[in-house]
RNA sequence: GCCGAAGUGGCGGAACAGGCAGACGCGCACGACUCAAAAUCGUGAGGGGAAACCCGUGUGGGUUCGAUUCCCACCUUCGGCACCA
């Protein structure tokens, strides 16, 4: 056994102990209140980088943490294993996709362990295996007989690099381009498989209020979702087709002077004038030749033409010019608008540009209702004008008075409306869950039967260099049997969504491949009921905020559906959630092959071992915030280890000098140890429950420099001194879990010290002997008194008048006013 | 344009129910050990000034005995949304 601190030495050996005594396996134990911590789970690449390291190490920190609290902890992990790059791979070096992943996989499992995580390890579940898979099916299966997956055909949005249509969530930025590669997305009209998402949109928004998220989660949710109240309001076309609206501002109603309809609104034809007829096919060809990307250009010029077709506006019958123009989108409401130029933006820009009327009926804050010069939108100030019966309402009041009144008089009535659309979960590619689903020319569409699942991918696909999926071209997987009629008919060879696969891991981590080899049934459940309801739902979740608005939507909205479906009984999956940050290169950008700037942590841990890069990690800075990983700064975390180790292993030798006897410490120097580490417990107690590692380090390296510098006095000969040892390590053991078991031995003990309670901090015996209260003059610090803390404040007050640097100072001037805050200062307002 | 987060030493950061700005760490300087270096240990430092002191938490105002912390207006950076009616 080495006396240097040889982390290359111990990390391989604990690792293995705790495998062998299964340390980290996860029992129900009703005794105990229990714990999930769940973290995100990793796409398997093949190598596990820094950004993983940031991930996991705190999140096991923070689940380790716990158990020491008392806590039963499930802390499991698995593998995203459908998805492209496997692909890729598999068209590049000829191999099929598994082949790739579980090699991958394999590699990753080992990498993951060097963490020295407490995973729970049986609970491991990959999503590309057919028995987790045939669940992710089976999911689909009961969606489908709900109702809440369908089919359509619709324009969707199409990467033409990953040769795949994309989820709305999967579009990023202002160009539009895919998630994964970047690429700028195009539109295509497809018939294409979705899940009703926005059944639940109000339940998505309204629950937010339910659960511990970070704020800019929820705001970013909620502006996905993007819901406004407003109300449908009922045109008609002059010919007295009904011509339907949605609007937020219907106190606007009588400064509606033309309407708007998308091109491919269905009533343009019909409304269009023989005299206008030809502009009209022109403008409608040309908006359709555009993809959204060039329409949603918000700068763009607005363009329109009129249709020669007039409505009658039904709160005073007026007849107004009815347009299309492409800032009117067919997707959002009813394709139609009200122009209401004198308040709104829009609007207003094209009636100036094709002159049409701008009538004002709301005035300004200050009453002004003469003519605007750009339009006023503003809903907390001014009243109705020119608007009938409603003159004088103030807006505050506008919307729901006039949405009564339109309803009493059946004109319209209150609506809400959605920015978030139905998810798209049909891909075109190979690596993912077949869609259970026939196509038969005599049944229509038919559902793989449960007891038929899963519906296998072959492993002899044959995979083509265009990209295409080769699920399209294998016979044998595309050609099948009705299962309804007998007769010839069709697989579906679209794949699910791999957001679809990971929005249930949590329940699938429960009991991995549940009834394996078994037909499943309709009323199946996907794991082990006794063992869900002891661990659902999670109470931990981390993971990065990239995933805002997919994932983390996705999985809310899968919750949802098995609430209504009888699976759980709970609304929300995950009660807290924090996002990490993100880890950078040392030239503070992101990490990446192409800068150079990669930091590989295979190679770090082979230098310092995994307990300095898990600190180091923790101490850069707050973990939701990220930051450069500092090549030199790591050494610090790699010195308090060490120093920690001198401080423990020397404490374990004779420390006697021959022919000296044991001297008694004297009570101070105890007392002022005993405070030391009962501040420390108190602080990283605290800290270590909000996942502050930063502090929590610092504070354990400044109770390690203090025990460092007395460890040569006589404190060294009391049982306090020992506990300061044996505190120090229990409180170390989250973060540095191998260096922390390796000492906790050392001092004698047989059990881990993962199975030991935290220590428990004494405020009383952490309060300071004395205190220093400051003593300013106008505010600024003249000086100083070192007084017992809880001093009364006509004390203090009188003590620092006394002083004679405040007497200098005052010059003779009375005090105006003395302000003594007990414990902190005293100040002395002087002219 | 709208919404959100953040600006503190040479660097990462600490301290905000308003009360000694800069904990902890990196780097730096000096010293000890060494023939020397590395490692280790010790000491030191926000900037200016010989000192007394003065100035300092993105900028400018405000509230207060007192503001990194609260309020107002800006500037910068990052993230999200964007003709959503």
């Amino acid at each position: 056994m080495s006396n240097k601190y040889n982390p290359a030495e111990i990390e391989p050996k604990w690792q293995q102990i705790w495998a062998e005594q299964q340390l980290y396996k996860a029992v129900e134990d009703p005794e105990r209140p229990k714990w999930y911590a769940l973290t995100m789970l990793p796409y398997p690449s093949g190598d596990l980088h820094t950004g993983h390291w940031y991930a996991y190490t705190p999140s096991d920190a923070g689940a380790r943490f716990r158990r020491m609290n008392g806590y039963n902890v499930l802390f499991p992990i698995g593998f995203d294993a459908f998805g492209l790059p496997a692909e890729n791979a598999a068209i590049k070096h000829g191999a099929h996709p598994a082949q790739w992943t579980f090699a991958n996989i394999e590699q990753m499992r080992a990498q993951l362990g060097r963490m020295g995580a407490m995973w729970a390890w049986e609970h491991e579940a990959v999503s590309c295996d057919p028995e987790y898979y045939k669940w992710s099916q089976w999911f689909f299966r009961k969606f489908y007989d709900a109702g809440i997956a369908y089919r359509e055909y619709a324009p969707v949005d199409f990467c033409p690099t990953c040769n795949t249509t994309l989820a709305r969530e999967q579009v990023w930025g202002d160009d539009r381009h895919c998630e994964r590669c970047g690429t700028p997305v195009i539109k295509k009209n497809l018939e294409q498989w979705k899940f009703r998402i926005t059944r639940y949109a109000d339940e998505l928004v309204e629950m937010l209020d339910q659960i511990e998220w970070p704020e800019r989660v929820k705001v970013m949710q909620t502006n996905w979702i993007g819901r406004s109240i407003g109300a449908e309001v009922a045109f008609h076309t002059e010919q007295g087709e009904p011509l339907v609206i949605f609007t937020t501002r219907p106190d606007t109603l009588w400064g509606a002077t033309f309407m708007v309809l998308a091109p491919e609104h269905p009533l343009v034809n019909a409304i269009t004038s023989t005299e206008q007829r030809a502009a009209v096919e022109a403008y409608k060809e040309q908006a359709a030749r555009m993809d959204e990307i060039q329409r949603g250009a918000v700068d763009k010029e607005k363009t329109g033409v009129f249709t020669g077709g007039y409505a009658i506006n039904p709160v005073n019958n007026e007849r107004i010019p009815i347009w299309i123009a492409d800032y009117v989108m067919m997707g959002y409401g009813t394709g139609a608008i009200m122009a209401v130029p004198a308040h709104d933006a829009r609007d207003f820009a094209f009636a100036q540009k094709f002159g049409l009327e701008i009538r004002r009926v709301i005035t300004g804050p200050d009453g002004a209702a003469g003519p605007l010069t750009e339009a006023y939108d503003a809903k907390d100030a001014g009243e109705m004008v020119n608007s009938g019966p409603f003159d004088g309402t103030p807006v505050e009041d506008a919307v729901s008075k006039v949405t009564a009144w339109l309803e009493a008089n059946e004109l319209g009535r209150g609506a809400v409306n959605y920015r978030l659309r139905d998810w798209l979960i049909s891909r075109q590619r190979m690596w993912g869950a077949p869609i259970p689903m026939i196509y038969c020319a005599n049944c229509g569409v038919v559902p793989v039967p449960y007891e038929d699942l899963p519906v296998l991918l072959p492993d002899d696909a044959e995979f083509r260099p265009t990209g295409e999926s080769p699920l399209k071209y294998h016979e044998g997987f595309r050609w099948v049997k009705c299962p309804q009629c007998g007769g010839d008919a069709e697989r579906e060879t679209d794949t699910l969504d791999t957001f679809m696969c990971s929005s249930w891991y949590q329940y699938a981590y429960l009991s991995p491949y549940w009834k394996a080899g078994q037909p499943l049934k309709a009323d199946d459940m996907p794991w082990e009921k006794t063992v869900g309801d002891y661990w659902l739902p999670v109470d931990q979740y981390t993971g990065g905020i990239e995933h805002a608005t997919m994932h983390l939507l996705y999985t809310r909205f899968f919750t949802k559906v098995m609430r209504d479906l009888g699976l759980v009984d709970f609304d929300e999956p995950m009660l807290r959630l924090f996002n990490q940050g993100m880890i950078l290169g040392p030239d503070g950008e992101k990490m990446s092959k192409s800068r150079g700037n990669v930091i590989n942590p295979d190679e770090v841990v082979d230098r310092y071992g995994a307990d300095t890069v898990r600190g180091y990690l923790m101490f850069i800075g707050p973990w939701d915030q990220g930051g450069p990983w500092d090549p030199q700064a790591i050494e610090g975390v790699y010195r308090f280890l060490q120093r920690v180790w001198v401080v423990v292993v020397e404490a374990m030798q004779v420390v006697q000098p021959q022919g000296k006897p044991a001297r008694t410490p004297s009570p101070d120097q105890l007392r002022a140890l005993e405070r030391k580490l009962h501040q420390t417990i108190l602080k990283v107690t605290d800290d270590m429950q909000d996942f502050r590692f930063n502090t929590a380090i610092a504070a354990l390296m400044e109770l390690n420099n203090y025990l460092y510098k007395v460890r040569e006095t006589d404190v060294v000969n009391s049982a306090i001194w020992h506990s300061a040892l044996r505190d120090l390590l229990l409180m170390m053991a989250p973060i540095f879990p191998h260096i922390a078991d390796e000492l906790w031995h050392r001092q004698g003990n047989t059990s881990s010290i993962h199975l030991q309670r935290w220590p428990a901090g004494d405020p009383e015996k952490a309060r300071e002997a004395e205190i220093t209260v400051v003593v300013q003059i106008n505010g600024k610090v003249r000086d100083r008194l070192v007084v017992a803390p809880g001093a009364a404040k006509a004390d203090l007050e009188g003590a620092a008048l006394q002083l004679s640097s405040v007497t200098k100072w005052l010059e003779g001037r009375a005090p105006r006013r003395v302000i003594v805050v007990p414990d902190k200062l005293v100040n002395i307002v002087a002219d």
